[in-house]
DNA sequence: GTATTTCTTTGCGTATGCATTAAATAATCA
DNA sequence: TGATTATTTAATGCATACGCAAAGAAATAC
């Protein structure tokens, strides 16, 4: 009912995201602009729009007379949006900790957590990695910093098409949902300093177990 | 000689950026697309694509039917954009450490400090700024994230309008210098942590200044 | 056989026009 | 009179058209 039709260039978004999340559009593929066009039935106006956000965005590149680049990314690009995704989101733990938020407001952390213990549990992968993106997201949400939750949003949105890849080469994370825990439990304490550290650590210890990953399988370009 | 004759959707950006930042186009109006096109004397196309770009970074918002708003910067979002470039920028400070550049590779550095001294011996508060910038740009490119780059550019960019505004409400900035060394000396000797220590100093101290001096002056916007 | 020039193709940048739809205004009714 | 609906207005979203410039193909010269 609240329904808006949703303009072309809105659907050019979603729907080339979606295309270049499921692989449908690869990483290091080209794409002539009425390539794309056609593809999403519309014509080329909307599609260049959408094609300038997501550019600025960082999911792809507009080469003229080349085509539009749906960008690789290298372990260096990787470890670049590790290190962006550690400073920001320790930062909103500490903040989120400042803040002071009762047991209440913190409770969609709590079931991320539990969900991730749940979907270890039955070793579903998946549900594991839509429950840590929950997880982020809400953290980062809690530090109430507006510019951190778009950045952080920018930068996962470029990794998540890699863990798709990432995911089921490594074993199980059975042991980041400690740290999640530690977090969680220095945001209720209002534990500044140890919110931050505590992320901080996560992250770091993430981003070494990823590029190790990619190390140990020559992974080049994802 | 290599000079790209410049489309016009790159031409508008810049245009629209300058007057943005020279407040020809003051914060808080409002414009219509048709009005910008006449103002730069070319079609809505390359303007759209423009703004798209600018909305993209920040810088001003589309809402149909209501024009283009350039985006005021109220105190909190002051806040917010100076908490992004304290995280990210004490980090590019930590890894310029840990790369080991030598006294040549930190020659900006010291250029910078440097012009930063002479401008406030002869009180030249746009030379101070200019060079400040300057200081912080070449710190975050040495670094080594291009992310971070991209990140901290629009940042300053958003910051830099307030500033016009806000450098010559408040006395010569000449302990500011002294923090500068610090983080310069620290990068020199490779101290990874003193280098992020002294920055995240450095920066949180200019956002206290800040702050202060908007509540003071109870500028709600700029 | 290679190098250089000319020709052809084709993708992009921009302008333009039209349909859509949100806002503003006028009109109608309780 | 105040509220609600119809009408008008006009800015946007999108499609389309066109010219230019770049990449590639063909042709010519060497």
């Amino acid at each position: 009912m609240t329904d808006r039709p949703l303009s072309s260039s809105q659907r050019a978004i979603n729907e080339l995201r979606a295309k270049i999340f499921s692989g449908e559009l690869a990483a290091g593929s080209d794409h002539l602009e009425s390539e794309l066009a056609d593809l999403l039935a519309m014509s080329r106006t909307p599609v260049r729009e959408a094609v300038l956000t997501l550019e600025s965005q960082g999911l792809l590149e507009m080469r003229p007379r080349k085509g539009v680049r749906i960008l690789p990314l290298s372990p260096e690009d990787m470890g670049e949006i590790y290190d962006v995704l550690t400073e920001l989101e320790s930062h909103a733990a500490e903040r989120a900790a400042l803040v002071g938020y009762d047991a209440g407001s913190l409770s969609m952390l709590v079931k991320a957590i539990d969900d991730m213990d749940t979907a270890i549990a039955v070793s579903d992968l998946d549900a594991w990695a839509e429950a840590d993106d929950r997880f982020h997201t809400e953290l980062v949400r809690l530090g109430g910093n507006s510019r951190v939750v778009s950045i952080v949003n920018m930068m996962s949105d470029q990794v998540r098409r890699a863990r798709t890849t990432t995911l089921f080469m490594r074993p199980l994370p059975t042991k980041s949902n400690q740290d999640h825990r530690d977090v969680y439990q220095a945001i209720r304490d209002g534990d500044a300093k140890a919110a931050r550290k505590s992320h901080r650590l996560h992250r770091q210890h993430a981003k070494a177990i990823l590029v190790d990953l990619l190390a140990k399988h020559r992974l080049r370009f994802l």
